[in-house]
DNA sequence: AAAAGAGTCATACTTTAGGGTGATTTTGTC
DNA sequence: GACAAAATCACCCTAAAGTATGACTCTTTT
């Protein structure tokens, strides 16, 4: 917060300097108030709409503990949608592609058989892709696949 | 849009007259130029971050057909977050206090016999309320209404 | 007091999901 | 071409989930 406000301050001063720079130059002396209050103005209205923007990214930091190692984790993730797909996330937890597209027509709401119908595969497939899913991500029931893929941000 | 702009463009213009009035008004002659860029600066700033912040708001509309009525509606839902809970929804569905329980027990991954434990009631209970819940819902499995009750905002 | 709504439970039955194991085929990589 | 990883499938069995129906108890409303 300190830093924009510095930053602020900083460009304004560079910004006069600038202008009366100019002002010697050019022969735009009349209207140079007027002007040069407009760019001001102009510059630090979009400096402001970027930080407004930069500002509602709302960041949920998640404190992990983790006694075992007797260190404390802060992970920052960034809440502001729109999905943006964990792909460290999911190399790190060993999906393959096929698994991925499983959970999310899971998350869908999709039965076995629905999905085994819509990717042209066995019942039987579908099941053990699922298995092997479940496994990986550390659950044992569909909708809980389905928690904790949208909490580790690998599906929508 | 053009809105803002406008508004910008007014507010700098009187912001100059004000300024050029107080210049007759007080001895602040010599720093003035500094003075007005950094208060044009200032309130440009504030402004765009207001409209920053503004912007950010995403709002999601719903266009709903009802075709039997021959009206289409436009409901206009405010996507940012974090949860409020759609009681219009929630009375409009006919859903009981304790199916809306069971429905937010569903969608954190709990299991009926899960559920049943934790409410000290038969697993029998559990799927009657499930039942029903699902009927109410227009749904046929626990995903589905996971799902459906998140898009209702009836649960987070 | 009767009716209605909500919550509870049971029994019976069907469907879907999940776990375990093993095997074959594709596909990409060295 | 050999190898590994990914994808496919089958079979068996158990566990959950879901459907249908009927019934009992409270509580609130009429």
């Amino acid at each position: 917060m300190k830093k924009q406000i510095l930053l602020y301050g900083v460009l304004l001063g560079l910004l006069i300097v600038l202008l009366k720079f100019f002002e010697y130059k050019f022969i735009i002396r009349d209207y140079a108030f007027e002007i040069y209050a407009g760019l001001i103005a102009l510059i630090f209205a979009i400096l402001g709409i970027w930080l407004g923007l930069k500002l509602t990214r709302k960041k949920e930091v998640i404190v992990v503990k983790e006694i075992l190692k007797e260190v404390v984790k802060e992970i920052v993730v960034d809440k502001s949608q729109p999905f943006v797909l964990n792909e460290k996330k999911l190399t790190e937890l060993g999906l393959t592609q096929r698994e991925h597209e499983i959970l999310s027509l899971i998350a869908k709401g999709h039965s076995n058989k629905e999905i085994a119908d819509k990717l042209f595969i066995s019942l039987n497939t579908i099941k053990t892709h699922s298995s092997r899913l479940f496994e990986k991500l550390g659950v044992n029931r569909r909708t809980q696949a389905v928690q904790k893929g949208k909490e580790l941000r690998i599906i929508p």
